[in-house]
DNA sequence: CATCAATTGATACTGCTTATCATTTATTCG
DNA sequence: CGAATAAATGATAAGCAGTATCAATTGATG
């Protein structure tokens, strides 16, 4: 089903990138880390803490994902409806395929996306500083299973 | 200032477009239509419920939002910090060269993104069905008069 | 002008996220 | 090993954008 097979277990790249920055290794945040580690799509916060002890309280589970979106360890996912979706990035910029009939998603890589734009901007005499991008579809096995489905 | 001239005004255009859909001509659906005419840059909801009379209620402001987006009249047009605005719409599918600094915000139209995002997608087994692009970056009034400037 | 459906707006509510703050916990140091 | 202390936690409340409800209002139509 098209996991991802890791070196390094996610798990463990979020202990480290919190040791890191200076963060504390507590037990909320190694449950927090374990769960992400799980997770083989994008997740909502709330999500991620149905499936923590419910004494595992909200703000920790927003703080540590604010936390590990700066460390860029996760990235946010804007869904088609508008919902704000957590998932593990790999480093650097990046844009995501994302499948809106199984909730898989690629990253989008190696692409000539950013060139395009650089020049487009150009022409419009605009200074480009950053841009967002979501890409929504159906994924090579959707696409192929889903012909007759919805 | 880069003031967009119309042949038609803004207001007039909306209240075309309600009508021409089988809305009713009501006092506040003018009220609202003439206030975003007046806008000149994007705008949230709740900043145009504070430009108009205090009556007029939430409810009402979006709504209307809504029913102008499905008419093509507006667009949403997402900030760089999440925020939701709208803005008057040319027809058809576009994206936005927004400026960070003075929040203007231009067309994108006619450039190679969307062939680029077929074909990119393509070559992930990725069956396209729709994206959704923001631009980040300083206009050329900015980008010029700011060298300075933060 | 009477009728009737569309519209409105006050209110309450939902869902997501952040702020507060007393309590708990991890680290540091003697 | 215990304090000391600063970070982290979590219960709670609050904030905010947007939506639902529904009685009262209003526009269109004849």
């Amino acid at each position: 089903m098209a996991l991802k097979k890791r070196s390094v277990s996610a798990t463990d790249r979020i202990l480290e990138a919190l040791e890191e920055r200076g963060y504390r290794s507590t037990a909320p945040r190694r449950a927090l880390a374990a769960a992400i580690g799980g997770q083989e799509r994008h997740f909502t916060a709330e999500g991620l803490r149905q499936q923590l002890p419910p004494k595992l309280g909200r703000a920790t589970v927003y703080r540590t994902l604010k936390i590990l979106v700066e460390a860029e360890v996760l990235c946010r996912v804007l869904l088609e409806d508008g919902d704000l979706h957590y998932q593990l990035s790999h480093r650097g910029h990046h844009h995501h395929l994302l499948c809106v009939h199984c909730g898989s998603s690629q990253d989008l890589t190696g692409c000539d996306i950013e060139d395009v734009l650089v020049n487009t901007s150009a022409r419009h005499g605009f200074e480009l500083s950053g841009h967002w991008l979501e890409v929504y579809g159906r994924c090579r096995e959707c696409a192929e299973s889903g012909k007759a489905a919805a």
